[in-house]
DNA sequence: GTAATTTACTTAAACGTTAAAGGATGAATA
DNA sequence: TATTCATCCTTTAACGTTTAAGTAAATTAC
């Protein structure tokens, strides 16, 4: 259908080479024929196959992104902050992206391994990965370069991009410390996710130094609005009730205060929660979520630029890890201060 | 590097057609020969080359997708739930998602269909687009199918998704009619997005069919927070002030409340407000926003099914119109209702 | 027992492009 | 005047795959 190169050729009576080169304006053609091979090309029509391109080239010029769909189900997550910030940096490359979404635990499903291969992608970005995916060993010895966010995997071609899990913990406990509270649970986010482990190495190592960790105040949740919730009604249970609640995520702590506020109690008087992420909705709650601010459009961009660094032969890091902010707004309290 | 039909070909001392068709299950190959090719790809690590395979069957089975920069900072918008309800229909499908970001007023820049064409796409979807981008006239006589969300372009390849904003409008206004109010304030979204046009209609007629139409409580907003609260504000300096305030977004409704609470107001005594969109905030925020639900997962499929069943020749509809829910919370109040 | 058919492959061409190597022409050099 | 050189174009091959057409051998038909 399309207008080919050949088409222009044989219109000019010239040669396809000579219309390959005057269209990438090489330098032993001349001005005058580039002029009149733009101008057929224009009157044709013509577009560049770029799959034609690629294949002869053996350069797709294509990153590859993964998202899990067990992540896309929390859909006010990050998710699409990454998804920006790659694309913004790549696109910026002349690079396209291909976006796929995968299921990892259907071992029977193609790999993702095996889709960016058949794609001939030059590099990949993966985020909400889990320890126990099925594929983590084949990536381990991929070829091919694979950034991942937010989990670290040892690999010569693995690029790994994360927020400092154990800085935005220790910024999140030393505020809620100097606030007074000393007995303070954790609402973890699942164990598959590393940032859990990270997490809750942190706060464990926090408290432990000052001697005040109890075991019994760290509850597993999942990351969803739906365990903070449940492990929100739970800590209503408890006799000896923590002064302040740790989620590791924003969700969480939105259930959570939804668990506090159906019970009745007083925000922040009668509970100090603060959580992680900084999502939009974390502004709105009330009172407004204190939060370790995590930014998704950033690491979406280093993820990026790591594999486009490497690809270019430019050399880079491995590894990026951003610096996590505290935001604080109105969910936590002073331990002694009266209600007000 | 990696291996390819050829090398099969050679170790079997086959011809590299024979691979090919025992590789695709074609049935003028014996079972044995194909056992022994797809044992040697197996050992070689072979991977089709899709690339080579799409020049030669001219067909890339790739769909692009647009989004426009200017609708990507507000990124708790739909626009992720488009990508994502995309991306399920298309791969399901065996399609690939090519995603761009663009900024259309950028006319120097090359064209949405310059992109798709050059990539050889199949078909596109575009959301975020503006009634004065300047490719519009472009997109109209398009011979690339593109499914459009939001916006309806006339055009024989168009296809259009959009959730019906008449019925939306109207069940927000029945809803606040019958609590009694009457005097009902509109903040619209920016005069470029179709949308507003259609909300604005919708709101005036119901409106005036009641005989209580005041252009004076229309005001021109953008779609974002910051607008919201920027008419929320200039709402509250009125002498008379509406008592219901219909925002043609979520995030302007969640910027009117932040004024309206920031001046003491008590909601929804003192205001009723209701939005448009139904975002994961509106549940956080004090008072729950009651809104008209949109399905943006569900919009995105419809675009990708458009596209995909207009691709294989099966028959079906140009424009899909769904539904919206009215979502009802906290956030409206009876006109006669005391103070609680 | 010859002809027709089926089975299982091979040959050749093509998709649209780029890259390497090869001329022909005319200008500059010795 | 013969040689070198630069300029500008062409020829050929290649990228990895599929498809259409061809063919040899084995089988079936009568």
């Amino acid at each position: 259908m399309t207008a080919t190169i050949k088409d222009i050729a044989k219109r000019l009576g010239i040669s396809v080479t000579a219309v390959s080169k005057a269209l990438n304006d090489k330098d032993d053609i001349s001005d005058q024929l580039k002029i009149r091979v733009k101008k057929v090309a224009e009157e044709l029509d013509y577009s560049a196959n770029t799959i034609a391109k690629r294949l002869v080239t053996n350069k797709s010029n294509t990153l590859g992104v993964f998202m899990f769909s067990r992540v896309s189900q929390k859909l006010d997550s990050f998710v699409f902050q990454f998804i920006a910030g790659i694309l913004e940096e790549a696109n910026k490359n002349d690079y396209d992206i291909l976006l796929f979404s995968t299921d990892s635990d259907l071992l029977n499903e193609k790999s993702y391994i095996k889709l960016c291969k058949e794609r001939r992608v030059e590099g990949a970005v993966l985020f909400g990965i889990r320890l126990d995916d099925p594929h983590i060993d084949e990536l381990k010895s991929s070829p091919l370069p694979i950034s991942i966010i937010d989990t670290d995997i040892a690999g010569k071609n693995i690029y790994y991009v994360s927020t400092d899990n154990r800085a935005g913990v220790n910024k999140a406990m030393d505020y809620l410390w100097r606030l007074g509270h000393r007995r303070i649970a954790m609402i973890n986010g699942h164990e598959k996710a590393q940032v859990s482990k990270f997490r809750y190495k942190a706060f464990r190592q926090y408290l432990r130094e000052r001697d005040s960790f109890e075991p019994g105040l760290v509850f597993p949740g999942d990351f969803s609005q739906e365990s903070g919730y449940y492990w929100g009604r739970e800590i209503l249970k408890m006799e000896q009730r923590p002064t302040a609640v740790f989620a590791a995520s924003d969700l969480m702590a939105l259930g959570a205060i939804q668990a506090f506020k159906e019970a009745g109690l007083h925000l922040p008087y009668d509970m100090s929660i603060i959580g992680f992420d900084n999502l939009s909705s974390s502004e709105f709650v009330e009172p407004g979520l204190t939060t370790v601010s995590q930014d998704g459009i950033k690491m979406g961009k280093e993820a990026a630029k790591l594999l486009l660094d490497r690809i270019a032969g430019r050399g880079s890091e491995q590894k990026v890890v951003l610096q996590p902010e505290l935001i604080i707004r109105d969910s936590c309290q002073s331990i002694n201060r009266e209600r007000g």
